[in-house]
DNA sequence: GCTTTAAAAAGTAACGT
DNA sequence: ACGTTACTTTCCAAAGC
């Protein structure tokens, strides 16, 4: 009997942050190796770095959103890793500039397949979304926390919308403990 | 005053003009599909639900007339797969489907899944299938459901499988190919729900 | 609403061989 | 009939159209 909980893995963190300092993007995207920069597509220039994998989202206001880290430590090394590359470029980069969590993706293992017909009137029509015929996931929002959870017919599951690692846990506590009381976690 | 007087008819008659179109396009794609009356008398009821809550803003008149005329099919018994409706529509199949399920949220429709057994009868008179081919697939999307194979997947593949099953087991073979033309999958999708089936119904062959 | 970025889940589709 | 790639869904920030 594993822990649903014990199955836990942070698999992306989205966060934002800002160099307190404007920027002129195309100067940036000619001396920053690698960068990626098409203000007509996006206005944001991509940066990605290896170590930790991520990729930073630089605008000219200076604000930086930072995704793919696979855990909140990671998003901090990664954005100092950018800094650092900016500071080489002689920009001003503020002492340590305020880093926050805005989502982090999270996937689970329930330990069972689950029948997600019954599980979509289990958990009352009104409060789901299931059209397998558009995706084979059920769509349960949560509102304590505020996530959302997409169930599989495999007993995976992939928790999104949490601000805190936290969060992910009590989703699945949530989560198993409804299904064990509409006895449809067996 | 007057102005504002006329502004308001203006806005009426505008308004009246767009959900007679809705109605007549429903009523197009109704006919194109060869669905009853009553089914697009279902649809209209949800448009004009749609229309009341305000719900077309930001939204096509067509996306939200044909996803209407989607979830009344469904709300009918009679379902048309998104594949099919988009067939019919000017609007694509991707923006039919989050416009349903907009709607369907937000009118509170709360729609059942589609049942696989629905697709049945109107996929074997296509393929000119006896009914004793419809009760036996009936027979394997019932059994097999019921042991949890069907969870996430989409009712038309687990539908044509069911069929394509049916049809070698009371000797009327169809081939696969003309299975998923009929329910407008691929072949690939056929055969992976067809083993699946006949492992869960122990069936050899 | 859209654009871009990342990531997982599982199903389906469209390629090429 | 394989295998690979790619698309569907959820979340979020950023700036601009």
């Amino acid at each position: 009997m594993t822990d649903p909980k014990d199955t836990i893995n942070i698999e992306n963190v989205v966060a934002s942050t800002g160099i307190g300092q404007e920027l002129d993007l195309q100067s940036v995207a000619m001396d920053l190796e690698g960068a990626d920069y098409d203000p007509e597509q996006f206005p944001g220039l991509v940066y990605r770095t290896q170590n930790p994998k991520s990729a930073a989202l630089i605008f000219r206001s200076g604000k930086i959103v930072c995704t793919g880290a696979k855990s909140t430590d990671d998003v901090h090394e990664s954005l100092r890793i950018v800094f650092d590359k900016l500071r080489e470029l002689q920009i001003q980069v503020n002492e340590d500039p305020e880093i926050v969590v805005q989502n982090i993706v999270t996937s689970a293992d329930l330990g069972r397949n689950l029948n997600l017909n019954a599980i979509a009137i289990g958990l009352g029509l009104e409060n789901i979304e299931y059209e397998p015929e558009q995706f084979p996931g059920l769509v349960y929002r949560l509102d304590e926390p505020e996530v959302v959870a997409l169930l599989f017919g495999s007993g995976k599951l992939v928790i999104t919308g949490g601000k805190k690692p936290e969060d992910a846990e009590h989703a699945v506590d949530k989560i198993v403990s409804r299904l064990e009381d509409l006895g449809l976690l067996e | 005053r007057l102005r504002k007087w006329q502004e308001r008819i203006r806005t009426k008659d505008a308004g009246e003009r767009n959900l007679q179109f809705a109605l007549s396009e429903i009523d197009r794609m109704a006919s194109a599909l060869g669905v009853p009356r009553s089914v697009r008398e279902v649809a209209s009821v949800i448009y004009r639900r749609a229309l009341k809550e305000d719900l077309i803003r930001g939204r096509s008149i067509e996306g939200v007339a044909t996803s209407a005329l989607y979830a009344a099919c469904r709300k009918e018994g009679i379902p048309r797969s998104l594949e099919e409706i988009s067939e019919v529509s000017r609007v694509e199949r991707k923006e039919i489907g989050r416009t349903y399920r907009y709607i369907s949220q937000e009118l509170g429709l709360e729609m059942r899944p589609v049942d696989p057994k629905k697709y049945v009868p109107r996929f074997c008179s296509e393929l000119e299938l006896s009914e004793e081919v419809q009760t036996k697939a009936n027979e394997i999307i019932e059994k097999t459901a019921e042991e949890g194979l069907l969870s996430g997947k989409s009712p038309t593949g687990y539908a044509a499988a069911a069929i394509y099953a049916a049809s070698l087991l009371c000797n009327e073979k169809k081939t696969q190919r003309e299975v998923a033309d009929v329910a407008q999958v691929t072949e690939v999708t056929i055969r992976n729900r067809y083993q699946e089936q006949i492992e869960a119904m122990g069936i050899h062959g």
